[in-house]
DNA sequence: TTACGTCCTG
DNA sequence: CAGGACGTAA
């Protein structure tokens, strides 16, 4: 459960052949170098064996890439691989990677906007949208993998009595001796190639990265590293330069451009604490519950990119992980269902980012977002901290977007309409902890600021203008003044904070609202509002009022998804 | 001063 | 929703 440990694992499954002692580090790196090679040790018999399942994985994968043949070839795989008795190929360890990548900080080199040369980066991002499909790949792969070995971790104890680990229903191959035995010669064959295929690139692509950037922005980043968090000025202009710094709420503009990879604020963080603002499992992939004619707005997309095939694979993948992320009120794929227990741990690192385009792609369970979903989001692992290299490289692609924003966008401000469903006082310290992927400045945080200061004017205009209404209408009672989901009141404050419905209210704003309603409504009566202060005693009431905000708020990407929604 | 909030306006 | 004026508390 340990951040390192995951560290461990993903940093040697993810790179299951290119990995090599760290060459020539630097000093200050030694003792983390020896540590993680401690740990390697360590769990050596463990990783091998994960190691060897993921290469027989990607073969099977490769050989038949169809979803629909897609489990069995992974079963398959696992068999095929079981018969050769995890022995594992040779030939294909590779030489020095990215020096950075066992120190966890294979993030400096994302930045390969640190390049002046466009023509090298043009080919440079060619390269990395390849090496990032075989990442993903990866990545669906390890997910797996990953959890048949915590499952088989945790049947660890009872494998004398399971000595297979396979249940036999689960091998559909099981009575088809023939295409079985068939298998493994021309798997082996196929399977060097592939994997011949997959290291060469891997490689180089690696080498071009470090080629291409390394001479020049590797060391001075390193040495940044070490003394500050800050970028260097020309880092900070190609940061700039790469589209980031645009005015906000201006016009929406794809922000996966090539060149905005990790920022170095984030990478400093999630350096220094360990903590990766970037892989947050929240995914508010909801489609929401929006009636047929409401159509969205803003549809533009922040991971249309996402190749359809990777989606098709992952959705087999992404199934159970739905039905895992959403809880109850989830309808993951069918299928998933009898997928058996699944440790929630296992789903998210390598899933998460690219879940939203499968969603998109799927788009065939809508599910509202209730605030139970949000707390469901909340009992997430948080980040895949660890997993600094595949991390690094994910984010330094066009497909991931979840990097520190220096101006607010659409669909934070959307964010802040929800949560003002929780809180109408926020807090800027409380705004900077649910506003993660957000870079404040002073700015910022007074324009926050000023947008809850907005929404609390629309609030109490709104439930004033009710309470006069009441009065008028003769109401007597202000106790019998309730605000539910179906008051006129309700259904203007839900036009304005949740517009398109994909949110459900929570049930304590609508007493929020009802009390509000009711001191409105008695104040007006008793003759108050001659006061030019009148409504101050009632903001005083109301800001105590405010409720803890789900902790699925504050994940990564949040922001954006729900701007889709 | 700075930070934060309200009120008013466009 | 943003900008600006203004009040108030640290």
């Amino acid at each position: 459960t340990c951040c390192e440990c995951l560290h461990q694992r993903c940093s040697s499954l993810a790179f299951p052949r290119t990995r090599a002692p760290a060459p020539v580090p630097c000093a200050a790196d030694r003792d983390q170098l020896s540590d993680q090679h401690l740990q390697d040790q360590l769990s050596s018999q463990h990783l091998r064996a994960k190691r060897a399942r993921v290469e027989s994985i990607i073969q099977g994968m490769s050989l038949l890439p169809t979803p629909q043949a897609f489990g069995t070839s992974l079963e398959a795989a696992f068999g095929h691989e079981r018969e050769r008795g995890g022995e594992m190929p040779r030939e294909f360890k590779r030489k020095p990677r990215v020096p950075q990548q066992a120190t966890g900080a294979g993030r400096q080199v994302a930045p390969m906007a640190g390049s002046p040369h466009a023509e090298g980066c043009q080919q440079l991002k060619e390269q990395l949208c390849f090496l990032e499909q075989q990442l993903r790949r990866l990545q669906e792969k390890f997910s797996q993998v990953c959890d048949s070995g915590n499952t088989a971790q945790t049947q660890e104890g009872a494998e004398k009595v399971h000595p297979l680990p396979e249940k036999p229903g689960d091998r559909p191959d099981k009575d088809t001796p023939l295409w079985k035995s068939g298998l493994p010669s021309a798997a082996r064959v196929l399977s060097q190639a592939l994997k011949h295929e997959l290291a060469g690139v891997t490689s180089q692509v690696v080498d071009s990265v470090l080629k291409t950037v390394w001479p020049k922005a590797a060391n001075q980043l390193l040495q940044q590293h070490r003394s500050l968090p800050v970028p260097g000025p020309d880092v900070r202009r190609e940061y700039f330069a790469a589209g980031k710094c645009r005015k906000p709420l201006a016009k929406p503009s794809p922000r996966n451009a090539p060149g905005s990879l990790g920022s170095p604020q984030a990478e400093a963080l999630s350096g220094a604490s360990g903590k990766s603002l970037g892989s947050h499992a929240g995914s508010f992939s909801s489609k929401g519950v929006r009636k047929p004619s409401q159509v969205p707005s803003m549809g533009y997309s922040l991971v249309s990119a996402a190749p359809v095939q990777d989606s098709q694979l992952l959705s087999q993948l992404l199934g159970y992980g739905q039905h895992s992320l959403w809880g109850s009120s989830s309808c993951g794929s069918p299928s998933a269902l009898e997928r058996g227990p699944l440790e929630p741990l296992d789903l998210h690192w390598g899933t998460v980012k690219l879940r939203s385009s499968v969603v998109r792609q799927q788009q065939q369970h809508p599910l509202p977002l209730s605030p139970a979903d949000m707390e469901s989001l909340a009992l997430l692992p948080a980040g895949r901290d660890g997993c600094g290299e595949l991390q690094a490289a994910m984010d330094g692609v066009p497909f991931t977007s979840t990097h520190m924003q220096e101006a607010l966008t659409p669909g934070h401000l959307k964010k802040a309409k929800l949560m003002f469903f929780f809180t109408r006082y926020p807090s800027s310290t409380l705004l900077k902890t649910y506003f993660l992927d957000v870079q404040f400045s002073r700015c910022i945080t007074s324009q926050l600021i000023k947008w809850f200061s907005n929404f609390r004017e629309f609030y109490y205009i709104q439930v004033e203008k009710f309470a006069r209404q009441a009065l008028l209408e003769g109401v007597v009672d202000a106790g019998t003044l309730r605000v539910s989901r179906d008051s006129e009141l309700f259904r203007a404050l839900n036009m304005h904070y949740n517009k398109g419905n994909d949110f459900e209210v929570p049930g304590r704003f609508l007493e929020v609202a009802s009390l509000t309603l009711q001191e409105f409504f008695s104040a007006i009566r008793a003759g108050k509002d001659a006061d030019p202060s009148w409504k101050k005693p009632i903001y005083k009431i109301i800001s105590k009022l405010d409720s803890n905000i789900p902790e699925g708020f504050k994940a990564a990407g949040c922001s954006q998804e729900l701007l889709r929604s």
